[in-house]
DNA sequence: TCGCGAAGTGAGAATAGTTCTCACTTAGGA
DNA sequence: TCCTAAGTGAGAACTATTCTCACTTCGCGA
């Protein structure tokens, strides 16, 4: 049941969000809440953070946004935790990838570290790449700033 | 129950797959499968596998076996299909990736296509990058002749 | 050869993430 | 105002994976 005062449809950013798909009042609270959140995090904490904004939206609904989300390009799965799709906002639009820090748990978007050169290599033995996922793990520049201080 | 006439052990094949873990019969017969599926496979194949040659192994006898050859860095993760993990057996002991071919499912150990340099444009921006995870999509030298072809 | 402790096993229950179903509501175009 | 497609909440269903339990086996020292 969509929420009669909340605002919807014609949010730019959501539009972002969710590509094609129709923006609904419970897609826009979502889409306003997932840039917030820190870090990866699963469907569950996302229905956590979004039902403190929208109470009662129902977890089906949740997995319903993060699968268009995806399908968008706008939200990306950087692995797992504890057998949940742990699960990361992209900021940018453009081809890139994250590095889960493995201090605070927060996700950045970073080039694509691999060298065309380099991809060349596996087309050297006859393959042919079409596409590739690459999840990086480290310390992101706070964490490493702290761990140096 | 091991079964009483299996070899076991002594098998150096397995204890490279198991690294230090103890060798019973069910595993030495899970380590003969391994390296003989074709692709990915999930754990259901390969109890479907394990289970022609050795009748009534468990199915938590073959997860046991996967953690063990996960950690052995005998067997890598490559991804999912339909909601369980797909596996894939890795012939080479050292740093290197997988090509998952989208033509015939096959996986293809891969040098490692990223670059040094490429890796430090992270630590430019004050990441440093401990690990990393890759899984490249795209046709084997196989499918692409046969395409080709 | 025996005894002992650690580790592996099969069966199946338990857990939990995700998907599906259903009746209903809403958006938006004609 | 209708009509249709799409979204919604609730909760059941599904299913991959893990856990528990009683038992067996291995490895090693005496």
């Amino acid at each position: 049941m969509p929420h009669p005062d909340a605002t919807h449809g014609d949010c730019a950013n959501t539009t972002t969000l969710y590509g094609r798909a129709r923006v609904s009042a419970q897609r826009a609270a979502i889409a306003e809440v997932v840039p917030l959140m820190r870090g990866a995090f699963t469907a569950e904490d996302l229905h956590r953070a979004v039902a403190a904004h929208t109470p009662g939206i129902g977890l089906a609904t949740i997995y319903r946004a993060i699968a268009a989300m995806q399908e968008a390009g706008a939200l990306a799965s950087v692995g797992e935790r504890d057998g949940s799709a742990l699960l990361a906002a992209c900021a940018r639009n453009d081809h890139h990838h994250h590095l889960v820090c493995t201090g605070c748990g927060r996700v950045v978007g970073i080039e694509c570290p691999i060298d065309e050169a380099t991809l060349n290599a596996a087309e050297r033995e006859g393959h042919l790449v079409t596409s590739h996922q690459i999840v990086l793990y480290g310390l992101c520049s706070r964490c490493r700033q702290r761990e140096g201080a």
